[in-house]
DNA sequence: GGCATAAGGTAAGCCGCCTAACCGTATGCC
DNA sequence: GGCATACGGTTAGGCGGCTTACCTTATGCC
């Protein structure tokens, strides 16, 4: 969550623009603004589930689960779903079995795999801790009327568009060109270089 | 960086309504998809970055002091500016510093002090690399006309309203308040309980 | 001048993520 | 059946954040 608090003044990047004629003050400011607010989004989110002893892992895995509450999952698929090393998954279940939130079964049909499932106790605390979640969602929400949530999701495929320009010729193969390419034509990666943000 | 892949299909989500009238899922695909754009960028800034050998730490604080190479920066300040911890500038300085590309200078003001500043090493990476940046920056926008880009400034606005609507009140103070309230009218904290995504 | 308090910076140790190396089990091919 | 290979999961160790406690120097008040 390392980033800048307040957006550069119009000052400061006039003295940059000055010095880096490629760079675009008006389009930099956008983007900044973009990533402060996911940023705030964040942590502020976060926030709320320290406060109830969740990380945004553990909190994840127990929405996964939660999806179908009566059919475990194996741990490498919820890596995969979530694109985190399987490692890290373990980690996360270990803490939350620990807790009691989630147990491992084994796997009938698969001796090295072990699936994981909400505990009675997980799936309570999910009741008691979701309405206000979603209560939240839709109060964050609550300034864009249908039209303004198209508009962003729009907006947003437009920039998922520009991820699969930009990047990957000197970088060496980056992840945004495929996430890209999952909402746009293919593209094919062009000479582009680099990324965003201050 | 732990964020669902791909968002929940429409069967998924009516399941879920079904259990939890709250849930609002149009709002939560529209939020879910704003933060996985973000993190999608994040992330392809992030492989950019480590191709050069900079961490996002790393590039916040040389692009800060890069502002105003001629004028040493004092780390509180800069913890401030990013809104971190003394202690995570002072890792982060510590590292530039061994790799030549920042140096702390004595404050003559203030002898608890230390003035850090960009080394002609620092500045001369930076010449070579952010052109490449800010052209990723323009790509990244290549999509979005001038009227796009208000629109999603002004789309982004709400966010931060709604953001002052919820939180705070269960959890206690959160930062989402303040933030938003640097871009409102000061919102009263109102019973609001909590924040967003799955 | 002397003392209490505040402020700049560092050290130590935690947590969540990562990668790399490994163990045990499945699977496919001869 | 026996072996090579692929795959699920764990372990160990690294890194970048964080907090807490601390040392040193400034500052403000008597």
């Amino acid at each position: 969550m390392f980033l800048l608090r307040e957006l550069p003044d119009q000052e400061c990047l006039q003295r940059l623009v000055a010095r880096y004629p490629d760079m675009e003050p008006e389009g930099l400011r956008t983007i900044m603004c973009f990533m402060r607010t996911a940023a705030d989004i964040t942590e502020c989110f976060e926030k709320f589930l320290t406060a109830h002893g969740l990380s945004h892992g553990r909190f994840a895995i127990m929405m996964y689960l939660n999806r179908a509450p009566d059919t475990p999952v194996n741990q490498t698929h919820l890596a995969e779903a979530y694109g985190v090393a399987k490692a890290t998954i373990t980690g996360l279940i270990d803490g939350l079995e620990r807790d009691a939130l989630v147990e491992r079964l084994p796997d009938p049909s698969d001796r090295r795999a072990s699936l994981v499932k909400l505990t009675p106790g997980g799936l309570a605390f999910l009741e008691g801790f979701l309405p206000n979640h979603f209560r939240g969602v839709t109060e964050l929400l609550s300034g864009l009327d249908a039209r303004d949530r198209a508009e962003l999701t729009r907006l947003l495929g437009r920039l998922r568009e520009g991820m699969g320009r930009v990047a990957c010729g000197a970088t060496g193969g980056c992840a945004c060109a495929e996430a890209a390419a999952t909402t746009t034509s293919s593209t094919a990666p062009n000479a582009g270089t680099t990324p965003p943000v201050s």
